[in-house]
Parts: structure tokens; C-alpha cells; sequence
DNA sequence: CGGGCGATTGATTGCCTTCAAACGTGGTGG
DNA sequence: CCACCACGTTTGAAGGCAATCAATCGCCCG
């Protein structure tokens, strides 16, 4: 579902003090938007669908550091590269703004400045909260908060159309597929969800939730 | 051991653009520098010693997010709490500037501006790279990462001197004491790395490290 | 010399992964 | 329109790795 106003529009809101105009595209599911190592020539902001970031071990694992969904800004750099991988989750579309727009912005303007550093920092505190999920909490308490942080950005809503497939959650999560499955199941049986269909979750008990995540 | 040049200023240096003079504290070994939810009155610097900034589940499970060494800026908010604790790992010597002092530099002066949205991207850059080790990678291969993020830290010097307890790297890598004990003591027995005591490591074979890191 | 704390080592448990198979669903071509 | 195929998901069984439980060791300080 699309939000049709925000479509409407190909500004990258940063902040109060900082609104670029960018272009449009779309991608396709599982498309490359960028690379890890790449040129960092823009910055992007999701309209539509679902984006991942990703970093790779050297064997070929693969972590997903964020989910970023419509609003989001991702693909923010300092240094020329970028640090990280992005793919389209589903089909998307994405509004890009070049890097040296954003720079001149950041050099005239301390509100400009301002607003980045807001959003860098933002993005700090939710690689934070996913390092405490990842280094201190079992299967089931990271897929519960998965599921109410995920709840948490579709405004008073207790229904969820997830994007992503097991696998990403597993990759976002540190699990397998099997693990996550089973998560899903558990709570399903206990009551804390529904599952109408396997992307279609239904909040039946969001307290019993908060319960599993026990953080 | 305390470099004397670093002790002799009471400096926070940002970057090239904003250095701002604070005052020296000493913390006692475990004593609290912050705690989570108080006010962020000040931003850190660490002269001497080290410091672990840190966060809690709810039923009292430590993750340490970080490790500060001299050099190192740490309690670094946008908002106005802070969203981590942070305590002396050893007995050590900080430095303390105003938040307001930092704010008003910021809105002053571009230069500022970008050298703290510099600081804190580099610190994002930090937990994903944290974030990575804990989602996908084993016991012994966040030990070797450990011990090579650390080295790296140490001017071509292949010996280290641990601040930090069993139990501190432990919380660090979403491990248990016992864990982190058993892959020094495998690395020894590899000859990866000498331990003439407990805290002090000699990195015998750095290539060997490596290996075990995979990533 | 004794006490206490941190670290190491060993034995066992338990959780998550791995391996394996079946299920369901959506898309495509006959 | 239906059969079939491919892929994602679920479920089951077995194995492995790290946690837990437990005991000993070593060291720093009193």
C-alpha cells in the first residue's frame, strides 16, 4: 500500500531545516540499489516498499543491519564509500539525492549540519539497540522484538504486512529461517499473534510479546 | 601507563574545527561516569585509562556496546538523556566539556558542525561493525576480532595490556567468561598468541588470528 | 599465611543449527 | 482452466556449540 501523498513528491526531508529535491526510482525486488565499497554518490529515502542494509563476512554470511521503510533515509555516508549494501526487499520506489548536494547544504547551513547529525545519530541509538538484541537475547526474545519494533512504526495499528521473508529476519535477526519459523509458530500457538498468512501478522496480544522480549 | 603528553591538557579535540577546554575527573575503578536516562550534561574524553559505555535488558543482562580508550570521546548525545551508562574499567583520568558549550560551537560554526557529525558517524561505523560480529560470527572467531580490533588500536605494538576483566569482553562479545576463556587459552595452545598473564597478551601470530577471525 | 576475587578447566545441559522432508502458494505453460 | 513447478515456509529429528554448573588454580593484598 502507497501512500499517495508521499509520492507525490521527490524532496528528501531531513529535517525541519534541511528539504532537498531529489529524483525518483524504482527498483526492483531484490535489486542492488548500492555496494559496499562503491562510490557514495547519493542519498536515498525509501517512498514505497522496503529496503535492506547489509555487511558480509568473509565466508559469505550475511548480516542485515536495517530495515528501512517508507520516510526512511538510508545510504547516508562521510567518508566517499559506502560502508555497506543495499537491496530491495519488495519492489520500491526511491528518491536519490546527491552527496554534493546534501554537502553544500551541510557547509552553508548549521541547521542543515544540524539535521544530519540528528539523523546519523538516530541511526547510532538503533545499531545500538540491534547490538543489545544480538549479544544478549535468546531466539525467541529477538523475534518478539522484532515483531513490536516492527509494530511499532505502523501507527496504532495491531496488523502487520511484513516485506521481508524469513530469511531476512533471520539475516537481521542472527538465526536461521528454521529458527525464526518456529518463533512465528510458538507464539501463534500461544496466542500472541496470528498468522493468516505466512507475511500477515496479526497482534492478537501484544502484552504476551512484550513478555517474550523480556528486555 | 599514562602518556604524559595527553595528561598534560585538558582539551576535548573534536576534530580540526573544534577543540573545546573542559575540566579533569578521575574515576576509581567501576565507578559510574553516567548512568543511562540522566541528563547529558557533558561529553567525555578519555586521557587515561579505560571506560565502557553500556546498556541493560530488563532482567539485568549487560551488554557493553564499547570500549574507550585515551583519545577516545565518548557520552556523545543528541537528545537529552543518556541512552547509554558508562563506567571506569580502570581507575582513569577524564576530561569533561559542557554540553552547552559543544551545542553552541555547533550552531556557531559549520567546521563544528561536521567535525561532531564526523565524530558521531565514525561511532555508528563502530557498532555496525559490532553488530556484524555478534549476529554472525562464533565464539572463536569474535574473540580473534576482539584481540585484532584492540591490536589495531596499539601502534604497530604486538603486545597488549588487557584493561578489561574476562567478564568485560565477555559482555562485549555476547559471550560467557568461561567462553572468552576457553579461546585464549585455544589461541595459546595455537601459538596465535602468548599469555605471560592473564591481562597481558602477546600476539605471536597475528596471520594465524586472522584465520580464526574469518570475516 | 590466609582470604578473596578473577581466571581456567572439566562435565553436563540445553538451545539453536543443521539436515531432511513435506507443505502451501503463486505463477506459468499446456 | 487446470496441472505442474519453483520457491518460501513449516515441521521434525539429530547434532554441535556455547551456556551452565562445578571445582580448582593462581594471584594480589591484607
Amino acid at each position: 500500500m502507497i501512500t499517495s501523498f508521499e509520492a507525490a513528491t521527490d524532496i528528501i526531508e531531513f529535517g525541519p531545516q534541511l528539504s532537498l529535491r531529489g529524483v525518483r526510482m524504482h527498483f526492483a525486488r531484490n535489486a542492488e540499489i548500492f555496494g559496499e565499497g562503491e562510490e557514495a554518490e547519493y542519498v536515498y529515502r525509501v517512498v514505497s516498499g522496503a529496503v535492506r542494509t547489509m555487511r558480509f563476512t568473509s565466508d559469505g554470511r550475511r548480516q542485515i543491519l536495517g530495515f528501512h521503510l517508507p520516510g526512511d533515509i538510508f545510504g547516508v555516508e562521510i567518508g566517499d564509500t559506502h560502508s555497506l549494501s543495499a537491496e530491495a526487499v519488495s519492489g520500491c520506489d526511491v528518491v536519490l539525492v546527491r552527496r554534493s548536494c546534501v554537502d553544500k547544504a551541510v557547509s552553508e547551513n548549521t541547521g542543515a549540519a544540524r539535521a544530519l547529525l540528528t539523523l546519523t545519530s538516530e541511526h547510532l541509538s538503533s545499531a545500538r539497540a540491534h547490538a543489545l538484541v544480538l549479544g544478549r537475547k535468546g531466539a525467541g526474545e529477538r523475534v518478539a522484538a522484532f515483531l513490536l519494533e516492527l509494530a511499532g512504526r505502523f501507527v496504532s495499528k495491531n496488523e502487520l504486512d511484513l516485506p521481508m521473508s524469513r530469511a531476512d529476519i533471520a539475516d537481521y535477526l542472527g538465526l536461521t529461517i528454521e529458527t525464526v519459523s518456529r518463533a512465528f509458530s510458538e507464539f501463534e500457538r500461544e496466542c500472541a499473534i496470528a498468522l493468516p498468512s505466512s507475511r500477515h501478522v496479526v497482534m492478537r496480544n501484544p502484552s504476551a510479546l512484550m513478555h517474550y522480549e523480556a528486555a
